[in-house]
RNA sequence: GGUUCUGUGGCCGAGUGGCUAGGCAGAGCUCUGCAAAAGCUCGUACAGCGGUUCGAAUCCGCUCGGAACCUCCA
């Protein structure tokens, strides 16, 4: 088996062969940090969190760069060149350094809480001004820009024409012609300076109330939108890397920009496999600020918003994240949660009862049976491969429930599989769940809570052998309303669950 | 308007032309002092209309919905 991707360059599902033997370069397109992330955002770095995790599993050694964009250099609303970050920093009378270090820090808070593997570059745009600015100079240089009053602007129509001719016209990550983009583009204040409506800033010149600004040799300003991670991903990962990944509400512009900067730079088209994840939606819309349909992901742990119902753990976010393929659309709603806080939660439980079988020595009593578990767990290789359908092994996963939690409730013998089936299920299925999917279950209360719970057990189990149900009853009643649920096992022996 | 997608049972979601995932919710049963948990069984869904095919949720066309991008955006 052959891990395959879907390049969204070439639009069709490719075999995954690395530019460089047992080495992998990703570039994954990060955050700005003017604002606090939400839960739109967890999509993409869940994501490629898996692919990172699943890259790793595979045996690659991955250099997994991802860019925190920390200077503020959009347009607000099409109007007047605003620096995002600037403005807000005058607000809420911070020094722009330091709100974009809070988000920064409640970004970094977030992913762990997402149990995330950090990557191993996390490249600022601020701390790579000069990279940028040799950059633009070369696109200048060779003639892909031009200076007007301290803005340098990409040539865009100049570009297509002449890396048309090498394979690489502008257009063809996102599947559109230039033409086409001239007439559709809407109107827009503050274009003059262009040359053509379809042109994009590389640097802009930063009018004085400007907080955040750089000396260049345009005058003072700020770098473009797009220039960052060309500028960031050819310093970390080479003029060719394997993997630019992103949400697919960067492929037109932001990436098709990224591939004409590094194009003139390098000749060449800067990643081999592109892969953008879909957009989490609320209501059918893409949660987005300006749709005013937000919802932080410090929200969304508390459960403090009016769209909230409870409190969703992230696990449970990351768990629902991997239950549909990263290139569909994911519809949140308090039910969908809900069902996955619960679908988790069974699959975690049977997991630790799977991990308390132990493997002896046995003839199989049940070879179709075992045959099925081996499919069962064959498939989770075969279908991570098939562009990480992470929902397809997690379906497996709950075909598997049943057999384990039968095992342990005795209703089915173990004898039934293979000592090596079984030994190969409690490894595969910690790999997946753990290594790949990066789930986790907190411990709660450590081992304090489980000395006292285990007094408690007892308690209750000598008022059961007496049939003393009251107090039986008091036990369990009480610890619940404390959110501590106690079951009783088959054979008379109990377990617990913190909520 | 242009580009690219998409429409699956109460809800969420996999789906490579035939073998009709999975989760949650719901119903019944088993186990059980009761409850919970667990196990077993059960809804035969693919927007509509045509077409291709021996056979289509899956391919093609049209119609009707919906989304993303075209402007900051994960």
């Amino acid at each position: 088996m052959s891990l395959k991707v879907y390049n969204s360059l070439t639009r069709k599902k490719e075999v995954f062969t690395s530019i460089t033997a047992g080495r992998v370069g990703m570039y994954v397109c990060g955050p700005t940090v003017s604002g606090e992330s939400h839960l739109g955002h967890a999509r993409p770095y869940v994501t490629f969190d898996v692919v990172h995790r699943y890259l790793l599993h595979l045996g690659y050694k991955v250099r997994y760069v991802r860019n925190i964009t920390d200077a503020g250099h959009f347009e607000e609303e099409g109007r007047e060149a605003e620096d995002k970050i600037s403005k807000k920093a005058l607000l809420e009378r911070l020094e722009p350094m330091e709100l974009v270090q809070k988000y920064t820090n409640m970004f970094h808070w977030a992913m762990d809480q997402f149990n995330t593997i950090p990557p191993s570059i996390e490249p600022t745009a601020t701390g790579h001004i000069v990279e940028q600015i040799v950059m633009i100079e070369k696109i200048i240089k060779d003639g892909y820009a031009y200076v007007v009053n301290g803005s340098v602007y990409f040539d865009v129509e100049k570009y297509n024409t002449d890396f048309s001719k090498l394979g690489m016209p502008y257009g063809m990550l996102s599947g559109r012609n230039l033409e086409d983009q001239l007439d559709t583009t809407r109107e827009l204040d503050n274009q003059e300076e262009k040359r053509n409506r379809a042109d994009f800033a590389l640097w802009k010149n930063a009018p004085p109330e400007h907080i955040m600004r750089w000396p260049s040799p345009w005058g003072d300003g700020f770098p473009g939108w797009h220039i960052e991670c060309s500028a960031m991903s050819n310093k970390y990962l080479g003029d060719e890397f394997d993997i630019h990944g992103g949400g697919m509400d960067l492929q037109f512009p932001h990436h098709e920009c990224e591939i004409a900067q590094s194009a003139v730079c390098n000749h060449k088209t800067m990643a081999k496999y592109w892969i953008h994840n879909n957009m989490i939606t609320i209501n059918g819309r893409k949660m987005g600020k300006s749709y005013n349909n937000v919802i932080k992901l410090s929200e969304l742990f508390t459960g403090n918003h009016p769209l909230l119902e409870q409190a969703y753990h992230p696990m449970t976010i990351r768990f629902f994240i991997l239950q549909s393929h990263y290139r569909s659309p994911l519809d949140f709603g308090n039910e969908a949660l809900k069902a996955s806080e619960k679908a988790f939660k069974r699959l975690w439980e049977a997991y630790e009862n799977l991990n308390k079988f132990e493997v002896g020595d046995w003839q199989m009593t049940d070879a179709e049976l075992d045959a099925k578990v081996n499919k069962l767990i064959a498939e989770f290789d075969e279908f991570l491969d098939d562009d990480f359908s992470t929902a397809k092994v997690i379906a497996n996963m709950f075909e598997l429930v049943p057999f384990i939690n039968g095992i342990k409730d005795k209703h089915l013998a173990i004898e039934a599989l293979q000592p090596t089936t079984i030994h190969l299920l409690k490894q595969q299925m910690k790999v997946f769940i753990e290594d790949i999917f990066g789930l986790k279950q907190d411990v709660v209360g450590g081992d304090k809570l489980k000395g006292i719970m285990e007094l408690l057990i007892t308690l209750r189990k000598d008022a059961k052998a007496k049939k003393d149900f009251v107090t039986s009853d008091r036990i369990r009643n009480e610890l619940a309303t404390l959110g501590v649920l106690i079951k009783d096992e088959k054979g008379g022996e109990m377990s617990y669950t913190v909520e």
